[in-house]
DNA sequence: GGAGGAAGTCAATGAGTGTTGACTTATTGG
DNA sequence: CCAATAAGTCAACACTCATTGACTTCCTCC
């Protein structure tokens, strides 16, 4: 079991859905087929079994996420949402600015009691964000969806 | 551009070791096809076509992971990684667990303020870890690697 | 100016993928 | 008992993938 097989497992447009249909609870084969208006049973077995890795069937026969399912999902949301990390930072330091300047204006003799911790909780962020997590401020020509091309 | 044309950028093993050795830093054509081993340089060039949706060459000709191709890296790290977060819930509940027995024993006038942070921090964290995200405690059966069926 | 490396392109090929539609086998309701 | 639905299996097919190895085009060093 390496980490190819549950990617190649959501490789295609096709199973990605199967995967989201799966997270909301078990179900069964039919109404799999009908929820995603597949016609033929033989091309949802056939996405099914290249699912394998991250499906299992419970005791009901019903289909279900695994683990590895789980996790799958997870990268799935992160890839399709690359570009929210960015614009979460820059909401969290304008909250963090504004809750500075609220209290320095309006608290002073509380201030010291704002400014640290959102100071430390920016800093921590910050680390986590552009560090451990990689993320660039500034997009790198690769975040617009449906550029048009003349 | 859709989250599948990213993971079929790296549902290949040479496509994963491209993607983390261009997470290291840009590098050139054939110091990444020295550094892979690979013989053929039609071959690297295949797969890097398909990897087209996470990469980009810079200024100087370098291959260089886009935004989408750090999410990608994310994913895979998610992944292969994808048992981590129940060990390390345990672990910090270990440790939440000893750090209470510590200031209950040892300086019980300062215990209110140990056992109220470590609490709320461990009910955020639950929380985080089994409804964000779905974490489960038990094993469902796939996290044993190369289980020996007889 | 020729050798050799860098950075590919391209055709060929066998293996694997996605899809269809016909077929099976079991279960259930009238 | 019959028809319908569920849950698949299977063969066939066109198309895509992974890989090889030969070829090109540019650049640089001796």
């Amino acid at each position: 079991m390496t980490s190819d097989e549950v990617f190649e497992a959501i490789s295609h447009p096709m199973r990605i859905a199967i995967l989201k249909e799966l997270a909301k609870k078990p179900i069964r084969f039919a109404d799999l087929k009908r929820k995603l208006r597949i016609k033929s049973g033989g091309l949802l077995d056939f996405h099914l079994k290249k699912m394998e890795a991250v499906i299992i069937t419970d005791k009901d026969g019903l289909y279900t996420l695994n683990n590895r399912g789980f996790a799958a999902l997870r990268a799935v949301h992160i890839v399709t949402n690359y570009g929210w990390q960015r614009r979460s930072w820059w909401l969290n330091v304008l909250m963090m600015f504004m809750l500075n300047i609220y209290f320095f204006f309006t608290a002073f003799e509380f201030y010291i009691f704002v400014a640290i911790p959102t100071f430390g909780w920016l800093l921590f962020y910050s680390y986590w964000t552009f560090v451990k997590r990689r993320v660039s401020l500034r997009s790198n020509g690769a975040d617009q969806e449906n550029v048009e091309v003349s």
